[in-house]
DNA sequence: CCTAGTTAGTATGTCTCCATACAGTATGGC
DNA sequence: GCCATACTGTATGGAGACATACTAACTAGG
């Protein structure tokens, strides 16, 4: 793991982003080899089990939700339809739309999901305490929102 | 920006790291837009700053300290050669090596690149005391070891 | 109506990085 | 010295996401 050999000389903003950077891919990384065996990755994990709880929903969304673009998201919908986790219906009302639902056999894979995912949450956890990541949420959050009003600012000067 | 509007009914999984991978991201952004006009990318800038930081260095050095491959740092680097910000030499000891160093117009540019880091740091730690910056710094390096074991022990069993 | 503007989903090109495989070079044990 | 091993930089292919642009379809204002 590249994780903990930049810690000493970095340039300092590079540091604090590969290290975040470097984190979510990490997370990513072991989820994927959690799910390896199961041929899903996290996003589709993810998909796979929001549609599992909220039903059916368009595409857009769900990538609102997930935090994906509509693209992202419907490659990963095709994925989960071809390999039946999942159906596309039409939408009575509004012709453009696809409503997503589960399948029978997406119900019962998203158990597993949801029992290794658990597993490993655990794992993660380990040697932080609820406080720590309550305040690592906030602090990112708040970080998130001063990262928003840079970015509008500066397209606004543009 | 997808930064907050996920915050609310995602699955737990997808939360953390999707927040995680969401800040990173968004502060690459935040980066790349400020050192935009200079064509340069954070990742570009962080390769300069490191080289004028540290004199003549490997590219494995150097990608081993920003926590890049040797892949993308010798495709950074071979952009920065293109626009003469820095110059390659051969080490007279180890054929298989190239030092890279900063040139003059490298030197000028970076002035700049420490100037904008230092408003734009600024900015993002509005609102962030240094305890915070410090604790999240602290959870994050213990997230990554959790994760480097999560990783490894799989690899074991593998 | 019907036209202008918005939204849903898709297609395409780009970005940034990784993993793997490779050729050339060093190095350490024998 | 010689060979197995390890390391440097590069080439290539792929993953995962974004931004943009496009088509089809909905919606409001006149």
């Amino acid at each position: 793991m590249s994780m903990s050999s930049h810690e000493l000389d970095a340039p300092p903003w590079l540091r604090v982003e590969s290290t975040i950077m470097a984190t979510a891919r990490a997370i990513r990384q072991s989820y994927d080899q959690r799910f390896n065996d199961l041929d899903l990755n996290l996003s589709e994990a993810s998909v796979l089990a929001y549609v599992a709880e909220h039903g059916a929903l368009s595409q857009t969304q769900i990538a609102k939700s997930l935090g994906l673009g509509r693209a992202a998201t419907g490659a990963l919908i095709d994925v989960l339809e071809d390999r039946a986790l999942v159906q596309r219906q039409t939408d009575p009302d509004d012709r453009r739309v696809w409503l997503v639902e589960i399948t029978i056999a997406g119900k019962e894979l998203v158990e597993e999901v949801y029992v290794r995912d658990q597993i490993l949450r655990k794992q993660l956890r380990n040697g932080i305490t609820r406080q720590e990541r309550q305040q690592l949420a906030a602090v990112l959050v708040r970080l998130g929102n001063n990262l928003a009003s840079v970015l509008a600012e500066e397209i606004e000067t543009t």
